[in-house]
DNA sequence: GTCTATAGGATGATAGAC
DNA sequence: GTCTATCATCCTATAGAC
């Protein structure tokens, strides 16, 4: 059993990372922790200082350990490959990394976007520079990784409106079908086989 | 001067796109209009019908003549520069169609995703997929229209964190620049100069 | 069409017992 | 460390006057 206040981290993060801050009272994270509302105010100072918390908690794990697996790989395709295969499965098993992502993208403020930017991202954002700078010298590195993000990212997001878009097939596309997808799409485009 | 109703769409539309559905309140739409909250009730049932009436607006307005433009184009290639450079500089211009995207995306109610989906997103996707088909016979045109839309959203959600990572350089790149990056990558690949 | 007034409930936060 | 009890404030929504 876990400590109550990693339980509210934990929990916290998945709520906030589902409804958003606003979206989330006190009271709901505290009735999935199974305490009442009052105790959280033991552990955390408001609900802003929790938040905080939760979402640096989530970043830090999440992002550990995908840049150490790259460094094994010296071909950049096959480096890659790896790479998207590897974050769209991490992705499909705990969205809530992505969702927050995309959140603090549309809602944070500046101070705390820029915090998490440089104490959760830089590190796991330089290999990925690097493997630019090998696939393509004669382009410009951030604009391939923001293409190759959004990509990744949007993939899983549209799963949830594809159903009810016209033309729309059964089911949703596992992650390596979406892997391949994706891999051939930004090595060759839409003009190659 | 507009119409009561059209300025509760037009404000309405603006708040949810910041603050989100559970962040804005019928006070904060009501004050920014300059009415009292309880005159909102003679236009729009509840908060709920106000948010899908705003959102159903915003979205019939905004991809409104994007599909036109496109039809008079015969040639593919052509006709997906001139959609990137369209749908980029229009969201630039108004990023509220983008911003609600998202959320949409990330909030978790299907039935309110439902209804926008089929009211106000199929007109637009239909062109966008005999696009792809031209494109790409022999490719998945869903899975072609989710890796454009990605990056379309990504690179101007991305200007915010963009800053704050290593190798930032000075400013943000304008829209004809990312529409150039964009429709040679989408086309061609990293692999092609 | 807009107002005032208010019902009825949820919310963030605190005080103090155990 | 967690509880009960409570406060002040906010929320959506309704009723009825003008």
């Amino acid at each position: 059993m876990k400590e109550t206040q990693e339980l509210l981290l934990d929990t916290a993060a998945e709520l906030f990372a589902k409804h958003g801050y606003a979206g989330v009272s006190m009271r709901d994270i505290a009735g999935a922790v199974g305490i009442t509302q009052a105790a959280i105010y033991h552990h955390f100072n408001n609900k802003d200082a929790l938040y905080v918390a939760a979402v640096t908690w989530l970043f830090e794990k999440s992002t550990l350990g995908v840049g150490e697996q790259m460094a094994a790989i010296t071909n950049p395709e096959k480096r890659l490959e790896l790479l998207i295969a590897t974050m769209l499965q991490a992705m499909e098993e705990d969205p809530r990394f992505r969702l927050i992502y995309m959140r603090e993208l549309l809602e944070s403020d500046e101070r705390k976007l820029a915090a998490i930017a440089e104490s959760a991202f830089a590190a796991f954002y330089e290999p990925l520079n690097e493997l630019m700078l090998e696939l393509a010298p004669n382009k410009d590195a951030q604009l391939l990784i923001f293409s190759l993000a959004g990509m990744l990212f949007h993939h899983l997001e549209a799963r949830k409106i594809a159903p009810y878009l016209p033309h729309a097939s059964a089911g949703n596309p596992d992650t390596s079908f979406l892997a391949r997808h994706i891999s051939d799409l930004f090595l060759y485009g839409v003009k190659q086989p």
